[in-house]
DNA sequence: CAATAATCGAGACGGTACGTCACGTCTTCTT
DNA sequence: AAGAAGACGTGACGTACCGTCTCGATTATTG
């Protein structure tokens, strides 16, 4: 979390010579980002309104971030912990339940609603969509590929491609995230899990 | 296509005194709609522009339609064919397969930006994504119900909640549609299909 | 006075089909560009500002408007009354005297810091010098030409230049007006046409 | 040169302690904002081309000048030279005429629209038309009174206040050098002093 | 067949937010 | 201490659309 928007914005950066940036400034800008995300959504989230409520000029915002979509694409970057990685250490079947359970928890939480939006801005905004799969989707796949490989090599699971696995897997979660015709609650990630099992595990 | 907007726009059917509604205007608004959502995806669409290429007053959009909304709604909604039904009538799971593929093709074309696209601007306008479960998902649905209703008393099929059995289905579609980590081929719908056999079929 | 900004926008112009300019915005607009360049000056001015008094939206004066300068010319000549004529109907020495004391006054009144702003903007503007001179000096410049070339006809004045003999009349009341060194009294009028007219009458 | 904005920043004699200022910086900045005054007049004009032209902290320029104004008054002074005054030896006549000349040829070159871009930024702000009269007007009517008074003593010319005189003589170059009605010709230096003779000289 | 009435296009209206520019101030390191 | 560099909050710029409104023109039904 703590320099997480580096991979955006590249600060630090051989300290030039002039006055540094304001580490106050940026904070707020992105912080009041998330708010104004979660209250009005992405589309009537303006500039303006992100300087207003972080006391900052409108300037300093557009010195960062040279639109809308990259700033809520680091804001909601630098708000991406790291309480979605795998913590069980069982098998991998049961490191899936745990963590897909817990993804339901997050998806119907506000971060839900940002992660909703930001791949609903994507839809105009390609930057926005390679951004979010770079920085959302890639890390947490990147762990889970590996301990499904690890799976498949000590035999506990077939031998496909991992991320197809991951569509699969994590498709139906999405899809009630974003269309919203059933909430989505912790059971679904199991019979999710349990109709994908006899086909994914030997 | 011909009740279309009714949905939407209660047209009185008492036809009143003074000139009516022109239905050139209307296909010409709706038409533009559809071209502009392709070319520049929702958040950049216009009133003005649609107005404009469909060399209509924009008075004229408003008359109709309360907001952009509204009217990408109905756009999308006129333009959404029949060619998505169940055709094959083999088992359960060839129709499936049948379809699934045929999803994709549709998910490829410009159709399929569309549905991105109101499935993205529904992320901040709850009532787009209302209008996309009603008049997209629903009817559609509707169909699968049925069949898998029919799979699951003549045995072919398990006992579980066809619209959960659906969720699994298109979701990882849906998923590809949006995230576009990976192209959205025909074998992937085999894919998930297969994946998911096991545990769906007895 | 009445249509007098005709002469910078034009407006009647075929009487288009949309809705008509509203005489209320204009005329608010011209008068409220009057009182706020009493008030601050030309510098201080800001379509903004002006905007806001006027009760009116920016668009609206940029629709007519292209740019500061001409805003403030064409309030300017909106409220150039017909006081600076010629009245007198003696001799030209008399009709000159008379005409020459009322611009004392008029360049001692607010009108007069208004001009002096319209030359003083011009010299960065080159648009402000050419409309101040088509719209202000001009028509005063039609009028006194021709009784000046009525008095050199019937022999009462030298044959010279009409407009050369203009600028050395009126040229030492713009300086005063100008670079404010001395107070313009009506004395000074006197003074400048009594030095000029053994050059100038025979 | 030398001592030229000592007129308007009181530069301590007094040496403190620290790195003394940069003479190359203060030329510098007068230089780059005499050359922008003659590219783009005094409103477009900003602090920061002319530090940027210069190569000068824009804070450099704050910590010597407090605002645009003064600036533009110290460079314009800083490029008064002397080659304005009167040479003539022979007649008040004759130098009239030959200074007259003179100036003629300044109000055509750089020079002369930077002193109508003095004067024009003098209508909005005082400060300058105060500095303007103090350092270039004054200096040169110093001169000319003297001369004025001499012709009135020995008979010369008639006995009227000499500003006056000068007001009337200088008056119409000014106009013609502001308005540009009508370009600043030698011959026009000679048409007004001849038209003001025998109302002048005895 | 005229009168009435709702629609049409065009486009001006008061607004809001855009992204840019310069303001004058400040904070850093360098000279 | 002064310099350059350059970020800061502020505020106006000129533009694009918003959703509303007023026009003249058009096209129906109704008396």
């Amino acid at each position: 979390m703590s320099k997480s928007s580096a991979a955006v914005i590249e600060r630090s950066s051989a300290r030039g010579r002039g006055r540094p940036r304001s580490e106050q400034a940026r904070t707020a800008i992105l912080q009041s980002t998330l708010d104004l995300l979660k209250e009005v959504g992405f589309n009537e989230l303006s500039i303006e309104s992100i300087a207003a409520r972080a006391e900052v000029g409108k300037a300093t915002v557009y010195r960062w971030w040279p639109n809308k979509a990259a700033l809520v694409i680091d804001a909601f970057v630098s708000v991406v912990g790291e309480e979605l990685g795998f913590k069980s250490k069982g098998s991998v079947q049961n490191a899936l339940r745990d963590q897909m359970r817990r993804w339901t928890v997050v998806f119907r939480s506000p971060l839900g609603r940002i992660v909703a939006s930001v791949i609903g801005a994507g839809q105009s905004e390609p930057e926005i969509l390679e951004a979010f799969r770079e920085h959302w989707v890639e890390p947490r796949r990147r762990e889970a590929r590996e301990m499904l490989k690890r799976g498949i090599k000590n035999g506990e699971i077939k031998d496909l491609d991992p991320d197809t696995i991951l569509d699969i897997l994590y498709g139906p979660l999405y899809f009630r995230l974003l269309v919203q015709n059933t909430p989505l609650s912790s059971d679904f990630a199991d019979v999710v899990l349990s109709a994908i099992t006899p086909g994914l595990f030997q």
